[in-house]
RNA sequence: GCUCGGGUGGCGAAACUGGCAAACGCAUCGGACUUAAAAUCCGGUGGGAGGAAACUCCCUUGCGGGUUCGAUCCCCGCCCCGAGCACCA
């Protein structure tokens, strides 16, 4: 037998098929008792192929799936492809193909890569989202969603290149012209399909705080909190003669300092208010408003603008009459669309008083100061404030001003508290190609209606030129066979829904999907979904902390209130994965650094070059990118190849002595709890480490050896398997059982305990483990670096920690 | 501007969440083996001062304060890097 090299080119491609042909990787979705499900975000095919940072992502998920099975579970850990979307289609237009051709392509590369990096799928659930026996269930999807009431159709703005007469993305907006022709962006009112995300804020927010459905990193949770952002406040009704404009504030406390009214552009009531002296100059500003694409609208200069509409309201706290004015700095699509403006106290509002020269009144004074004291920067702080200049509400706290006000205002009418999220409802409409069709059927007499179930999927056509054309609606309106469809009421000629569906919507369901792609009636299968899921370990990239897990956990809550499913909260443990960086800089094609992980494979191995992925850094924090350091794992797993070899030879050499035993207990438990909590770099540090021990000792019992291969299987799954069958076993390492450790024999007879003289080392003691301060101060004093920094001075106080550290304070 | 991460040797990073700072690995230097090189093995390597030497002492976790017997860790005030959000009333 030739042991002395390690060729892991031929070993993973043994193993790989034997995998394959065994079916080792596939798992019982109806017997399995201990079900564990292990989901990654699955990739968006792209024609590059996985990039590091994606097999970073995937191979941290795969060692924890293959930990969690070596720990008794059964682990589903299926894979699919995220295909539909503006990036394909971009890049189909971009090199003159058509989606349809590049997508399965790129697929076959990217099913090689993760075959070839050793990924534990069970390929028999593959999916891909634009395979129309996936996306007949995003269609189905949204007729639940239809059904329950939570779709709904309404105009809203979107940005509109006049010269290639198309909808862009915001992404496709660059410096507020089109990234194409370089054309000024505007924007353009289109009918388009939401749902009502916002009837589901509240839930949304309170399950973040449920730890017994919801296991998630703070970073996650915090973003999810702060992307629903919650605002509590009050709806204050300001009057212009009949007309009532409610503004919605969180700070009515401040409600006499309201010298002015802002009022969004797009306000409804702007035309019933503007005077006749104002009416040009507000049409203009509207115009001017409605030409800015969305992107600069928002991002753009904090330059306030703005036009008086002439007419003046009833500041329901003073009695007193302020102009109404309207200014892009307002937004139509948050709270009522006008503000009530308090420029003291109140940074956006003050700018804009002062650049138009409106009245600034202090109502909140800092001690030191009163109710003369002129404005500044400053008094946009609220802390140790009092009300000033608020008549019957003078000296109350801010917080006491402001429940009265709302008290006082709701009596008379004028006012009430609400609750206010920045969440916007979820606009799912696209006016592309490349997406499924929305399976709604427009008739001029129904109206919308939708497909009836049993006619879906709506299949998206293939069209060769979809190419976006002076129409200015989907290419999809230009294939008359499938725009023209008879109304599924009615039966009268009408048209097709021409928009596709959000990518976010695919991707919003995707894990219950997995479990029933046997199945071509169901979207999923009761039974299975309620033995597999919510899924046990979720891991993807922080990018999706927000949108894609939000989608996804609104959706899983939509359909527990349509009796689907049993649980509403999907993932119950989720984790992100850190960013891997080349030389300190994210990896991008613009700098050339992206490193492509073939061709490592290919050099060292896919073990070797998961070992090096998940030792270069935490996994949840990422790290940098260097070819340098590969040949340290690479080293490392010479040495174990040598010791697994010598063992065979040696068997029953070299048993480990007392000391080394419990070092063996301490590795294991610690081992165990680094591959729990992901910290894959420490648990690989403790296995090199205990190696050296092994090594140094001469060691190469059979037991440890045997114990140590599984522990390093979810790692480096070939390597592991070829040890484990050279070690003399007929069926696969990870139906081994993991390695158990002895609590009692985790601590040494013996401890070396710091002795410090005020707070500095000055040698240590060894002494019987729990051995008593008088006895630990009595060796200490013994040693000779101590004795001479204590010299005559008397101890003032011993500070002990047991086993660890006793400091002896002098002077 | 706001929120969340982070800042530790030449480099990637550890450190039981208050107890020996720098484990593990890379790189590098010296030695062994070799005709030679690679590979492998053994040993050194944060900075400074003293000593012929084994050794001894001082300094060091972005900067400045504080709490504590003791701070990489906790508190206050700054600086820098990364990510996300961004006129949200």
């Amino acid at each position: 037998m030739n042991v002395s090299k390690y060729l892991p080119e031929a070993v993973e491609a043994k193993w790989q098929a034997r995998w394959a042909h065994d079916g080792t990787n596939e798992v019982d979705l109806d017997g399995a008792p201990r079900p564990f499900y292990n989901l990654m975000m699955f990739p968006y095919p792209s024609a590059e192929g996985l990039h590091v940072g994606n097999l970073f992502a995937f191979t941290g998920a795969d060692v924890y799936g293959r930990f969690q099975r070596l720990r008794g579970y059964q682990v589903f850990e299926p894979i699919g492809f995220d295909a539909f979307g503006i990036h394909s289609e971009n890049f189909a237009l971009k090199v003159g193909a058509h989606p349809a051709d590049l997508i399965p392509r790129n697929i076959a590369n990217f099913r090689r890569q993760l075959k070839r990096f050793g990924g534990m799928f069970d390929w028999r659930h593959e999916l891909s989202t634009t395979d129309p026996a996936y996306y007949r269930w995003t269609q189905w999807l949204f007729l639940q969603l239809y059904r329950a009431g939570l779709a709904y159709r309404k105009k809203a703005a979107v940005n509109w290149c006049p010269s290639c007469k198309t909808v862009l993305a915001n992404e496709q907006v660059e410096g507020g012209v089109c990234e194409r022709c370089k054309t000024p962006v505007e924007q353009r009112a289109l009918e388009q399909w939401f749902f009502r995300i916002t009837d589901y804020a509240d839930r949304l927010l309170a399950n973040l705080d449920d730890p017994t459905t919801m296991d998630w990193s703070d970073t996650t949770t915090t973003a999810q909190r702060n992307w629903i952002g919650r605002s509590e406040g009050a709806e204050i009704i300001f009057r212009v003669e009949d007309h009532a404009i409610p503004v919605f504030t969180t700070r009515p406390d401040t409600l006499c300092g309201a010298t002015f009214l802002v009022l969004a552009p797009e306000h409804t009531l702007v035309d019933a208010i503007t005077t006749d002296a104002q009416r040009d100059a507000v049409h203009a500003y509207r115009e001017a408003a409605a030409a800015q694409d969305l992107v600069t609208r928002k991002v753009g200069g904090r330059d306030k603008t703005g036009v008086f509409t002439g007419a003046m309201a009833r500041n329901p706290g003073t009695g007193e009459t302020v102009p109404v004015w309207i200014a892009d700095y307002v937004l139509m699509e948050y709270g009522t669309g006008a503000i009530m403006a308090v420029p003291g106290h109140d940074e956006r509002d003050l700018a804009f008083a002062r650049a138009f020269d409106l009245p600034v009144v202090r109502v909140l004074a800092a001690p030191g100061d009163d109710a003369a004291t002129p404005i500044t920067d400053a008094d946009m702080d609220t802390a140790d404030r009092r009300l000033v200049n608020s008549g019957p509400y003078d000296g109350l706290s801010p917080g006491d001003g402001a429940a009265a006000i709302s008290r006082d205002l709701a009596t008379r009418g004028e006012g009430r508290s609400v609750v206010q999220y920045r969440l916007h409802d979820w606009c799912i409409s696209r006016q592309r190609y490349w997406g499924p069709p929305i399976p709604i059927i427009h008739c001029d007499t129904c109206g919308p209606v939708p497909v009836r179930e049993e006619d879906l999927p709506v299949l998206l056509p293939r069209i060769d030129d979809f190419t976006p054309d002076d129409s200015g609606i989907s290419p999809l309106a230009r294939h008359q066979e499938w725009y023209f469809a008879p109304c599924p009421s009615c039966g009268a000629p009408s048209r097709r829904e021409t928009d596709v569906s959000d990518t976010f919507l695919d991707s919003a369901w995707y894990y219950l999907r997995y479990t029933s792609t046997d199945w071509d009636d169901r979207a999923f299968d009761a039974d299975r979904v309620s033995r597999w899921l919510p899924v046990a370990s979720y891991i993807g990239g922080n990018e999706h902390a927000v949108l894609h897990l939000l989608y996804s956990r609104f959706v899983a809550m939509v359909l527990h209130d349509q009796g689907l499913l049993p649980f509403e909260e999907p993932f119950r443990r989720f984790r992100a994965h850190g960013l891997i960086v080349k030389d300190g800089a994210k990896m991008s094609k613009s700098r050339g650094n992206v490193v492509i992980p073939d061709e490592y494979i290919a050099t060292w191995g896919a073990d070797t070059f998961r070992l090096y992925l998940m030792f270069l850094g935490p996994f949840q924090a990422g790290g940098d990118f260097r070819d340098s350091g590969i040949s340290g794992p690479r080293r490392f797993l010479d040495k174990v190849w040598e010791l697994v070899n010598r063992s065979i030879r040696e068997d029953a050499h070299g048993e480990i002595e007392k000391a080394g035993l419990a070092r063996w207990h301490r590795t294991v438990k610690k081992v165990t709890d680094d591959y729990e909590s992901l910290n894959y770099n420490t648990a690989i540090a403790a296995m090199m480490e205990m190696l050296n021990v092994l090594r140094e000792s001469n060691c190469c019992e059979r037991r440890l050896v045997e114990d140590f291969v599984v522990m390093l299987a979810p790692l480096a799954p070939h390597f592991a398997e070829e040890c484990w069958e050279r070690l003399g076993h007929g069926t696969s390492v990870f139906d081994a059982s993991w390695p158990a450790y002895d609590a009692r024999l985790l601590v040494d007879d013996m401890v070396e305990v710091v002795v410090q003289v005020n707070g500095k080392t000055r040698g240590k003691v060894t002494v019987m483990r729990d051995a008593l301060e008088s006895v630990v101060v009595a060796r200490a004093r013994e040693e000779e670096g101590v004795a001479r920094n204590l010299g005559t001075q008397e101890i003032r106080k011993v500070v002990h920690v047991p086993n660890r550290l006793v400091n002896l304070v002098v002077g």
